[in-house]
DNA sequence: TAGAAACCTTGGAGCCGCTACAGTGTCAAA
DNA sequence: TTTGACACTGTAGCGGCTCCAAGGTTTCTA
C-alpha cells in the first residue's frame, strides 16, 4: 500500500502519516525500490489505533505509551485507566473554564446597543473600563 | 515604571509583556539611559485590555483588531460584535465537541472492569477494536 | 515517444502564544 | 567589592500538525 492508500483508508493526511513516523508512533515501513514507502495491513491498524486516540484528544505521548501497552500486551497494563483518567480530568477542566467563557462573552455581546460609533460601543466601553480595574461585565466580582 | 513593577502589577509575565512588543500589540515604551524599558500608565491600561481579551481566549489578532477600534474611536465599530459573536462561534463549537469527548471517555473509563493484564484490559480492547472498524465505546453508530 | 500530471522523496519553515534559555550589561545593598 | 536582583537581546523549544521547495518516479494521454 502506497501512503496516498493509507491515507485515503483512514483519512489522515499524507504528511500527517510521515510526522508520526518522524514521531516514532508508527513504525517504518518497508520501501519499495524507488524507495517509496510500502505499507501493510498492520500499519493500517495502528494508524487508525493513533487517530482513535487523537479523536480523544490525548496527546501523542499518551498514545506512544498505550502503544506500549499494546505492543506487549503480557505487560500490566494498570496506568491505562489512570491515563484515560487523567485525560478525562483534563477536559473536564477545559470543559468548565469554556462554560465560564461562553458566559462572559454573552454578557459582553448584549452590551452592544446597536451603537456602532466607536466612542459609545458598548463592548469597547466593557473591555476599555477592565483595564481601569472596574468591575466588568465579563468578570465580575 | 520598569518591566518588573509593570508584570507584577498586571500579572502578565516579564517575557510575555516583551513579547507583546516584538508583536506590536503593546507600544515601544521610552527607554531610560541604561536602556531599560520606562512604562507610563497608558502600558498599564493596555496591558490590561489585551489581557481580558486574552481572558475571553481571543486570538492575538483579534485582540489587535480591537486594539485599533480603541485608539480610533471615531471609527464606526460594527465589526467590534461581529469579532465578539465569532469568538463566541468558536467557543461554542469546541464546547460541543468537548462534551461529546468526555461522553466518549467516560465510556471507555467504564470499560475497565479492574483487570490489569494488558492481554484482558477492556480499554485496550476498545480502541484496538476501533482499529478494525468495529463498533467501539466510544465512537457508537 | 514526448510531455504533462500525479504521485513520491527529503528537509526545513511556519502556525499560535507563549516560555525558557544563554550570554551579557546594570544597579543597589551589605 | 562582591553579591544578588534586575535588565537587555536573540534564539530555540513546546504540540501537532501543515505547507513548501526542489527534486525523482510513474502513469496516462496525444
Amino acid at each position: 500500500m502506497q501512503i496516498k492508500e493509507l491515507a485515503l483508508a483512514t483519512g489522515v493526511d499524507v504528511e500527517t502519516i510521515r510526522y508520526y513516523e518522524k514521531q516514532g508512533l508508527m513504525p517504518a515501513p518497508a520501501r519499495r525500490d524507488n524507495g517509496y514507502r510500502d505499507y501493510a495491513v498492520a500499519h493500517l491498524e495502528r494508524l487508525s489505533f493513533i487517530r482513535h486516540c487523537r479523536a480523544l484528544d490525548m496527546p501523542l505521548g499518551d498514545v506512544n505509551r498505550l502503544l506500549g501497552f499494546v505492543d506487549k500486551p503480557d505487560r500490566n497494563c494498570g496506568d491505562v485507566d489512570l491515563l484515560v483518567d487523567d485525560q478525562l480530568a483534563r477536559v473536564r477542566a477545559r470543559l468548565k473554564s469554556m462554560r465560564a467563557l461562553e458566559k462572559q462573552l454573552l454578557r459582553l455581546r448584549a452590551r452592544c446597543l446597536g451603537s456602532h460609533e466607536g466612542a459609545h460601543c458598548g463592548i469597547l466601553e466593557e473591555l476599555v473600563s477592565a483595564a481601569h480595574g472596574e468591575s466588568c461585565a465579563c468578570h465580575p466580582g
